[in-house]
RNA sequence: CGGGGCGUGGCUCAGCCUGGUAGAGCACCUGGUUCGGGACCAGGUGGUCGGAGGUUCAAAUCCUCUCGCCCCGACCA
């Protein structure tokens, strides 16, 4: 492999410096490019062939589950966000205006939307008047923008993709079994399909929502030791009920104001795929989510050869049609050499190579990108193995990003050994600690260590033991 | 928003200190030989040096402003 490392092509490696690592991954497997306004990327083919398909696997969740789509404007007047203090308050620093027509001012403000609360509670609480009404499930996939200093690719960009499911309730109990069911949602979707173990687990008063009554998420690790959070889901208890004038009356006639929820996921997924399954050798994506799930590369030396070769790759083609997302790189310019690296730094779960001696074999040699494990595919099998192969893959990265999550995960008894993890031992990655609620703590541990409560996971079974009776453990961790 | 670094063909960079009419490697195009882990030879295309202003006979080079990118800190999905 020391041709590859001196090769000028060569990436930097993760271990030598993370940041320039998953900066050049996103380059050079073109998924995204800086667009020259601040923070703004634009989603390249590859990349945003990864974001449909993750639209496309949770979009059918979320309409199993209930919900429908539904599309809220652009633009929020100014008065419309302000009603929410503590959401304004929360917003304020990160909001973007419109404040001209052509070259005329207009009269007020308009935000250009930071997240759509506001807009939808103002027309919730025109179609809301019956119990009959409830619950009223909306989901919608947008873009927001935030205004942030300082930006990276997918994890943190001004404009990002995202969905929000907006959902009001008639009793709290229903509305806090939406807030738990959705992210339960988050938390299937993200382990079966991205392949990337979570923690779900509910967040302290600091880091909640602005505006939300309560606050969970779903909290994953990545290959640098920093946690991100992936998913939220917010219950948002009447608060927004009560400024936007969101009321129901019940059976008995009485006028009562609605429970609400709301929860997304974004485009910063995408970060979390590459930093959860990258390697030096480039990205890896999970075969449920990857635009192009195998690669096959011919190879030939003789005029011959390569006439034996190309009709059998329309077989190869045939065999898989329906069922597995190909690639045919039948590019005459490069080698298949070449090639491989090139997959390989994009990511491609599997490689099929095709040579004469596998068309003398009437199989196809697959190579997985993971661990490299070889197998000659007869093509009659192919349309059954494949699929198989590729769920394997899947299989295997989800398992190999959890035996790296719980090797970094430690437990820490009190507040000065969890500092000693962080500052003098400079170990990252999640610290479980007993934990009582002290807003007063967590604020010294942040100031400390800069780690910061990521969440008290709602399944405390996993550290059975490491808390006294009857009290919890809370996460904490250096994140993103 | 503070501190630091950087903007020169698509990419990585040299040239800047000490002003004098823009270079290299890779990529790309053409032709030929190649192809089971980043092929080779020959020929070729491509840059108002991030932008604006200033100094000067002359600016990639010096000065001012501005925009963008990267890294480190405070805020966030």
């Amino acid at each position: 492999m020391s041709q590859a490392q001196t090769a000028p092509e060569h990436l930097t490696p993760q271990s030598e410096d993370f940041s320039k690592w998953y900066a050049e991954v996103v380059q050079r497997a073109q998924l995204a490019d800086h667009s020259g306004v601040r923070g703004c990327i634009v989603f390249r083919p590859y990349g945003y062939g990864i974001w449909e398909h993750m639209q496309r696997l949770l979009d059918r969740r979320i309409q199993a589950t209930g919900h429908q789509n539904a599309y809220f404007p652009l633009l929020i007047p100014e008065s419309l966000l302000q009603k929410e203090a503590e959401h304004v308050e929360g917003f304020a620093p990160q909001v973007a205006w419109v404040t001209h027509g052509g070259d005329k001012e207009l009269e007020e403000r308009l935000a250009i939307r930071p997240t759509s609360e506001a807009i939808i509670g103002a027309m919730y609480s025109k179609w809301i008047e019956s119990y009959r009404d409830l619950p009223l499930l909306i989901n919608q996939w947008a873009n927001v923008m935030r205004w942030e200093m300082v930006t990276r690719p997918f994890l943190r960009t001004t404009e990002f993709l995202w969905q929000e499911g907006h959902t009001a309730h008639a009793t709290a109990e229903d509305c806090q079994a939406e807030v738990l069911r959705m992210l339960e949602v988050y938390r299937d979707f993200v382990e079966t399909d991205l392949a990337i173990p979570v923690h779900a687990g509910s967040k302290s008063d600091a880091e909640k929502f602005a505006g939300a009554e309560m606050t969970y998420s779903i909290e994953a690790l990545m290959k640098d030791g920093y946690a991100l959070q992936a998913g939220t889901s917010h219950n948002l208890g009447q608060h927004f009920a009560k400024v936007f004038d969101i009321t129901y009356q019940d059976e008995q006639g009485k006028r009562q104001h609605v429970w609400q929820t709301s929860w997304g996921v974004s485009t910063r997924l995408i970060g979390g795929v590459i930093m959860t399954h990258g390697d030096d050798h480039g990205l890896q994506l999970p075969p449920h989510i990857a635009p192009v799930q195998a690669v096959v590369v011919p190879i030939w030396r003789k005029p011959e050869e390569r006439a034996a070769v190309l009709p059998f790759l329309d077989r190869v083609r045939e065999a898989l049609v329906g069922r597995v997302r190909l690639q045919v790189d039948d590019r005459d310019q490069y080698s298949p050499g070449w090639k491989y690296y090139e997959h390989e730094l994009r990511g491609v779960p599997v490689r099929l190579e095709v040579g004469p001696k596998d068309v003398a074999k009437g199989a196809v040699m697959s190579v997985r990108r993971d661990n490299r494990a070889k197998e000659s595919i007869p093509l009659e099998g192919l349309g059954e193995r494949l699929p198989a192969l590729l769920e394997e893959v899947q299989a295997a990265l989800f398992l190999a990003a959890r035996e790296f999550r719980d090797r970094n995960t430690s437990t820490a008894a009190t507040l000065e050994d969890l500092v000693r993890h962080f500052q003098e031992d400079g170990r990252r990655g999640f610290v479980a600690l007993p934990w009582e609620g002290s807003a007063v703590l967590e604020a010294q541990i942040k100031e400390k260590c800069a780690a910061t409560l990521r969440c008290i996971p709602l399944d405390q079974s996993r550290f059975a033991g490491m808390a006294p009776a009857g009290r919890r453990v809370a996460l904490f961790a250096r994140a993103y």
